[in-house]
DNA sequence: TATTAGCACTCTTTTCTTTCGAGTGCTAAT
DNA sequence: ATTAGCACTCGAAAGAAAAGAGTGCTAATA
């Protein structure tokens, strides 16, 4: 990764100034600020010089003739990407296995998410692991009443899926043990995709007399396991309100609405999940965001993995000048504490 | 229920033109507007007359010196009543069961909290019925690998839970029918309360040498079907940015956070769950409301009942102006649609 | 007696001006 | 290369003035 692209020493720290006092203040910098609040021991005037020049390369921006200056979004990549290089050691380690357990999961994603938001004072998402490339654990049929039975689908990673079936026939216990066996002997291990037509086939044709249930059950399964939209937890939407960028009713409203429909954070949580570099650290700033409607947020997604295929995509939303250092800071810690509770419960 | 509190017709009708227009514009009132607007021919002046004492008795309220009138709460809230009398009699069939077709429930809840919301421009909330009353239909326990098993929970009403617990001892197939069938022996048809500690130390016993197991299955059934919070889907909370006096970011950010914590809807549902005049409708405005942070807004609840002692809310939260009328129409519709869903289902 | 026209008065909202100050760019001095 | 100094720009804040909506009251009218 190519970073402080020309840039000598001097304009980098003017920048990173520039920046940090953005991200505390949210009011453009001028350049007296800086001069005094830094080591560099220069007067305003030469700062003054210099950040002309940064303005020239792009990395600053000066929002009206006579104001100090904000961050351009070639400024914050800089900025990212410096930290990126920084903290790169300490994130390999990130990535820790949390298997396992997932049945309690879902609690512990929404208090997660819930810890991330007031820890960083942003928006924050977290994904369940998806399980799509996952193979169908055991099935179990379970009679409810003479035309209901109830389909209970374990798949690896011990997510548990039901349904309740209603079917023509009326019941019997002999019959459910069949079924299930049937099932059972023929299904599992499977992954999702590899369970097609023929299969339903060849099944209706063992169970004979019954593959009218066969069908519905089957019928049920397919519907119960494939399509399901992720389920994702959010926490903290009212923090744009403290960013006054993101607080007039246009951004707010957008934002609000992009958590609520949860629609649009899913296309974030795909996106996060289809890069792997950087080791599951994803930062978009400002248009780089691949949902119009956070184009004046910054998105900071991490990736976790559960092995076996199974990951979900921790995110933070805020306004462009987001504390980057600690919102990785943070992911970070948040990581570190699910992977014990999850090993904790073993 | 006394209605039109000594107000002759002259005034009862000057009163709800005023609370109609305010619905439609937001804006104060004047006196010729109603003198243009209603079939009374009576001129600004008279109007005027009649709103001083319209204001004397407290149904309208003047926010500044030199402005029309808004309705007071009082004003609303004989505007509601007077509506309610009209609706009781429609009111009166919206209670139809939707039993049944609970394992889709959450899905079926969720859109019709979305279609409420885009119906009526408010936000909406929709609880999934509680079933704190209810009883156990039947416990299937099923082996996942040697250590795990799955219980599987199912309720009156078709109410499923799942728990995936961990034990000790190395299980066997053997084991497993034992289990089953002294759980259900025992336990079915018994209510959540109904279960206590008599109830486990005996079953303990009769457990025998699998009392561990027994035991820590105990905790996790417990624990996965009582203290339960209950389920809220919310729809539409962005609506509120389309009412200005709502959108401030104070008020905004105060109800965006309750739909979001989903703690205090679940006040507003407990109320609206306890009290059971009005065939389930309940209208709170302003302070009314039971939770403080909505106090500059009205919330029209709804109770749906599934019988068998499962019911649960259906809300509409907005501003004061309410649209009362369409909302509660809007309400009943919604009713009638779910009613023929869940019924078409089976 | 109930209604209405008329008018002065009150307040908010809007618009326009003015002032203030932060910050700049440039030039000349160090 | 750095810095002091200064004129200049432009937004934000404050103030002043004008416009408008609506009232309350009085006196006239049916």
């Amino acid at each position: 990764m190519e970073l402080n692209h020309g840039l000598d020493d001097r304009k980098l720290k003017i920048l990173q100034t520039i920046i940090k006092t953005y991200l505390e203040t949210g009011e453009p910098v001028g350049s007296r600020t800086i001069s005094k609040y830094t080591d560099l021991n220069l007067s305003s005037a030469t700062i003054r010089n210099e950040m002309a020049d940064l303005e020239d390369l792009g990395y600053i921006i000066q929002p009206h003739t006579s104001a100090g200056r904000i961050p351009s979004d070639k400024g914050y990549r800089l900025y990212v990407d410096m930290l990126m290089a920084e903290k790169e050691q300490e994130v390999i380690e990130m990535r820790e296995q949390m298997l396992e357990k997932a049945d309690k999961m879902d609690k512990i994603l929404k208090q997660a998410a819930k810890v991330l938001a007031v820890n960083t004072n942003y928006a924050t998402m977290v994904s369940a692991p998806s399980y799509n490339r996952n193979k169908l654990k055991f099935i179990q049929l379970s009679q409810v009443d003479e035309h209901q039975l109830i389909a209970v689908i374990v798949m690896e990673g011990n997510i548990i899926k039901n349904k309740i079936v209603t079917v023509e026939e009326t019941l019997n216990n002999e019959m459910m043990l069949k079924l299930n066996m049937l099932l059972n002997t023929s299904l599992t291990g499977l992954s999702v995709e590899e369970i097609n037509l023929g299969m339903i086939a060849r099944l209706k044709e063992q169970a004979g007399v019954h593959s009218e249930i066969i069908s519905d059950v089957f019928d049920a399964i397919a519907n119960t396991i494939q399509p399901e939209d992720m389920e994702i937890y959010t926490s903290g939407v009212t923090n744009v309100f403290k960013y006054p960028e993101l607080s007039d009713n246009q951004s707010a409203q957008e934002i609000i609405n992009a958590f609520e429909e949860k629609q649009l954070l899913q296309e974030i949580v795909t996106q996060a999940l289809s890069k792997e570099e950087n080791h599951g650290i994803q930062v978009y700033i400002g248009q780089e965001t691949p949902v119009q409607s956070m184009k004046d947020c910054s998105v900071v997604t991490a990736t976790y993995e559960l092995g076996e295929g199974m990951q979900g995509t921790i995110g933070i939303i805020g306004p462009k000048r987001m504390d980057y250092e600690h919102v990785m800071k943070t992911l970070k810690t948040l990581m570190t504490e699910l992977d014990e509770i999850f090993h904790k419960e073993e």
